[in-house]
DNA sequence: CGGCTTTGACCAGCGC
DNA sequence: GCGCTGGTCAAAGCCG
């Protein structure tokens, strides 16, 4: 009977939650900078000599308090270099307005290519079309209908999410799935919009072939969401429909497509001691397993946030190594989703997403592992990549540094490793590890769960390496993970507004009451050192490759939502300690500030549903 | 008392 | 066809 009741609180704190990130106002600045299309190393590296140039300001200022003599010789001194900076800064600049120019001439050239290729499609189609009705006049009234239907499909998955004509339709199916976060009360216009953008510059980006390819198929896939279910209209989700009820378009494709679809599977690798990792989503166990080539049983979980969602899960503990519990998510879910639940789901749909296109655009029956970029217009990234990138305008890719898809199996699985150092091409996606228990989870994000990680030269990777390794408390977690997170915030400029609209009181008095407060866990001098370098690295990694910004964006959204679901032991304390001494409505101020300062918006972070949850903790170390 | 977990039974798919 | 394996069901028991 309580069960209900928490939800139903979660949803409404959820809608509110979401309505407070989605009154952020994107950061305008970083959206011309990346000129709409695909000069976004160029403008970041705008950004970093923009950047440059305000820490350079300070030695400056410092120096009119010297005496006027030597402060004159000293300003002579420091003159040249600044200049010099001015002058490589606008070597730099113009670097860039050229890059521009040629990414610009060659989006035209591809453009016209594009439009040279439709033609001659829309050529073909129409004496395909001819030839058929010249075979079977009788017929072809009826499937008319169909194959415009079909065709449209098709065009629409040519398309590469450049919009025209003939992708009206489909566009506006895609805008009315992202207007539906209004009714959550996650929307407003800009949502739309920024899923329209989405689609446009996804279209615009100049990757490799295979990745081109990867978009056309991933449209595909969101169409096939998009008409799949009639109920499937949760935009948080794109995990295919498992059993879900079957198409109400009719079509041989789609069918096809449906069963294709079906048994698609996202596991997610995180190191975790609890039974299961909290996902923020509610799950109700159905049964057990000692599956083969394992000691440890996998488990059987469904959603029960509905009783009709089709969403299982299989939870594992990996025999090579036991702390590892892998997490097979499989199915849609055909509700509207907890704000903590659609980050993780978000990560997993562009997995799946991914996975579907891999599927789809290679032979069966291999494995791969690489770096995968997932940039898509799928409902179920709306949610995260409209947030978290919305402000930015940068493309909206959600990347997997550490990910593997297997299609040797009936079910095709990708594989989301978040326990290792990723040899990703611009930074290691930080390895989230998820200490919960069922009931009470907690969540922590882990930087560096592999002390020994290093950097990995052959690929560039910078890796963020956490001063202290897991067997530290959760307090060395959190503290380095804000610090960090910090420094990722003010990079990223993620926006303005704090998530958080309401001071939670009840939370902040529950968790005072709930947990005393441990002793501060400060890092040891050398580790604060190194943390320095760290963040350093961090905001480098940040600044250098805009690509980290989604990585980032969907390790954060998943580390936060995470948190949100329940309450959590050690962060929650720690957070209590914090605050021991303000009042809860002061703590919950300060939490506010502290998240909005720090990580000048993610709106991913909501205040927990029942009152509890650790994630707050999260946030106030950031001092 | 209601919800959740446990656990043995059952079923379907697949390979031999 | 048979056995193996993965996946699900449902009754019983546990827990708050």
């Amino acid at each position: 009977m309580e069960m209900p009741k928490r939800r139903s609180k979660a949803m409404e704190n959820n809608n509110t939650e979401e309505n407070s990130f989605l009154g952020n106002t994107p950061v305008e600045d970083k959206t011309k900078k990346s000129d709409g299309h695909d000069g976004e190393g160029a403008s970041m590296e705008m950004e970093i000599s923009k950047g440059g140039h305000g820490w350079l300001a300070e030695p400056e200022q410092t120096n009119t308090l010297m005496p006027s003599s030597s402060a004159e010789k000293d300003r002579a001194l420091i003159k040249h270099p600044q200049e010099d900076e001015l002058q490589s800064a606008k070597a730099e600049m113009g670097e860039v307005k050229e890059e521009n120019e040629r990414l610009k001439l060659l989006l035209s050239r591809i453009v016209r290519n594009y439009q040279s290729l439709q033609m001659h499609f829309h050529g073909l189609l129409q004496k395909d079309e001819e030839a058929k009705k010249s075979m079977d006049p009788s017929s072809s009234a009826r499937d008319q209908s169909n194959e415009q239907d079909e065709e449209a499909d098709e065009l629409v998955s040519l398309s590469l999410g450049r919009s025209s004509s003939t992708d009206q339709p489909r566009k506006d199916e895609q805008m009315k799935k992202t207007s539906h976060f209004s009714k959550n009360g996650k929307g407003d216009d800009e949502e739309g919009l920024n899923g329209a953008g989405l689609a446009l510059e996804l279209g615009c980006r100049f990757e490799p072939a295979a990745d081109q390819s990867t978009e056309v198929v991933m449209k595909n896939s969101s169409s096939d969401n998009s008409c799949g279910d009639p109920k499937e209209d949760d935009p948080t989700e794109i995990w295919p429909p498992s059993k879900t009820s079957k198409t109400t378009r009719s079509g041989d494709d789609e069918v096809s497509q449906q069963t294709h679809l079906k048994k698609a599977r996202v596991s997610v690798r995180v190191r975790c001691d609890a039974p299961t990792m909290n996902d923020g989503c509610q799950w109700r166990k159905y049964g057990q397993k000692i599956a083969k080539g394992n000691p440890c049983p996998r488990a059987y979980y469904r959603c029960t946030v509905s009783p009709s969602c089709p969403v299982r899960k299989q939870v594992q503990r990996c025999a090579d190594e036991m702390s590892i519990l892998i997490t097979t998510y499989e199915g849609s879910h055909n509700h509207p989703l907890p704000m903590s639940a659609t980050a993780m789901a978000s990560t997993t749909s562009a997995a799946a997403s991914m996975l579907q296109s891999h599927s789809s655009t290679s032979q069966q029956g291999h494995t791969t592992t690489a770096p995968i970029s997932a940039s898509t217009n799928l409902q179920g990234l709306n949610y995260s990549t409209s947030t978290l990138s919305q402000n930015s305008r940068l493309p909206q890719h959600f990347y997997f540094p550490n990910s593997s898809i297997s299609t040797t199996n009936s079910h095709p699985t990708i594989t989301l490793d978040l326990t290792a150092p990723s040899p990703s091409h611009f930074g290691r996606f930080p390895a989230a590890v998820f200490s919960s228990n069922p009931r009470y989870p907690s969540t922590c994000l882990n930087f560096s769960s592999s002390p020994s990680s290093s950097l990995d030269h052959n690929n560039h990777t910078l890796q963020l390496q956490a001063p202290w390794n897991n067997n530290h408390t959760a307090a060395g977690y959190l503290n380095y993970g804000n610090r960090v997170l910090n420094q990722v915030g003010s990079a990223l400029s993620m926006g303005k507004q704090s998530i958080f609209q309401e001071p939670n009181n009840l939370y902040q008095s529950y968790i005072q009451n709930q947990n005393p407060p441990p002793p501060p866990l400060p890092p040891p001098p050398h580790q604060q050192l190194m943390l320095t370098e760290t963040i350093a690295s961090a905001t480098k990694a940040i600044t250098s490759n805009p690509k980290f910004q989604s990585a980032l964006a969907a390790a954060l959204t998943s580390f936060v939502g995470t948190n949100n679901g329940g309450s959590a032991t050690t962060g929650v304390r720690e957070n209590n300690h914090q605050h021991q001494s303000s009042t809860s409505t002061e703590s919950a101020s300060g939490l506010k500030l502290k998240w909005a300062e720090s990580l000048t918006t993610n709106p991913i972070y909501p205040p927990s549903p029942n009152g509890i949850g650790c994630a707050s903790s999260c946030l106030n170390k950031s001092s």
